[in-house]
DNA sequence: TAATCTACCAAACACTTGTTAGGGAAGGAG
DNA sequence: CTCCTTCCCTAACAAGTGTTTGGTAGATTA
């Protein structure tokens, strides 16, 4: 682990941030360093390679994510608050790390095979071992409709807030609770209208 | 537009599909070539270039998506009905054309600011006013909750619908009607049990 | 003052990239 | 048989890739 300066934390922002816009392998470590203001070969001074710094933004924002997993988890909710605890943190991480959170979601796809960033699978594997124990207990307690497809709504539910990255814009008029509270009113309740009753 | 030979047809499905496992930027030609059984030079015969073999994919996807919506979309159906068959729709053509969709989900951020990828952009435009007209309609009449931020619900229901392109398998256990219901049933009606009632 | 460290530049490195040119084998058409 | 088309290969090209090496200006430390 090298010595976090003040410096490399901004031009590991800047990384990210064109990580993000551009795609992994889109983008040359000279954009980066474009962007960043100093030339390719000075990067190499902060990172080990484009692919390590790559991995430090990944492995920063899964680690703050699964503590944050972490911490409601351990609280000892029932499901549907739960629920709503965990989508809400999401929202705190995409709000955090934008730009990672889209990273993730384009690249981790084909980059878990790698066994460097054989973490991804991992974390992948702990989300979906949270989600799935949580709405199962949920269908048990009655907080949840008892017909649902378990995997399929965690997808669902997934799917649903981390696309959220990429439109998301932090300072925007709606802050990272406002948009959870709006996102679990349309997945708990649903977008029909209540008027007409369900047979 | 070239003749499109059997053989043509063949390379762009192969194309696709590694273009949707591996990103668009991290596939070389020569991949592909691996991948259809010949060599990198000779794919030059058959294609313009590896942008044109993209650009192809693409908008074969977007037209015929383009084409089914405008079918749903004239068929005067109410606004419940009309996001319902929507809905059905999108997950048909992501049955057909599975690779072409993930492409699209992954790339078409970055590349509509190219001018050649223009017609990404009108695309996504349309599905807005599609989405978003319906949407309006249906809380006008009453098929939708009122207190909807409609174009919140639309990125919700569109990223919702797109995002299974990544994990659906044609063949699967579920038909893409099947899960269009499934998917439906969460959206319209959420996931909560409806034995409690919301204040 | 001398030594050390941090952050950077300038220039090059080996390699991979998309693409092209020219040719050749197979098969159908005249 | 000859001509033409289709499909592919061999071999190379220029440009761009991530990365390395050696050096330097400026601050910090001894």
């Amino acid at each position: 682990m090298r010595p976090a300066s003040e410096r490399r934390r901004e031009l590991l922002d800047t990384a990210a941030e064109v990580f993000a816009a551009q795609g992994y392998d889109a983008t040359t470590v000279r954009r980066i360093a474009d962007a960043a203001g100093l030339l390719a070969g000075s990067l190499y001074h902060h990172f080990d390679s484009k692919e390590s710094t790559l991995d430090e933004i990944l492995s920063a924002f899964l680690d703050e994510l699964l503590a944050g997993y972490a911490t409601v988890l351990a609280a000892g909710l029932g499901p549907g608050e739960t629920i709503q605890a965990l989508v809400t943190e999401s929202f705190r991480e995409i709000d955090r790390h934008r730009a990672a959170v889209a990273i993730y979601r384009k690249e981790s796809r084909h980059l878990q095979d790698q066994p460097r960033f054989g973490y991804l699978a991992d974390a992948r594997h702990r989300f979906e071992t949270a989600w799935i124990g949580t709405l199962e207990r949920g269908v048990t307690v009655g907080d949840f409709r008892a017909d649902l497809d378990v995997r399929l709504t965690y997808r669902f539910v997934r799917d649903t807030v981390w696309v959220a990255a990429s439109w998301y814009r932090p300072g925007g008029q709606h802050s990272p609770e406002e948009i959870a509270r709006q996102y679990l009113s349309m997945v708990l309740e649903g977008i029909a209208s209540r008027t007409r009753t369900r047979t």
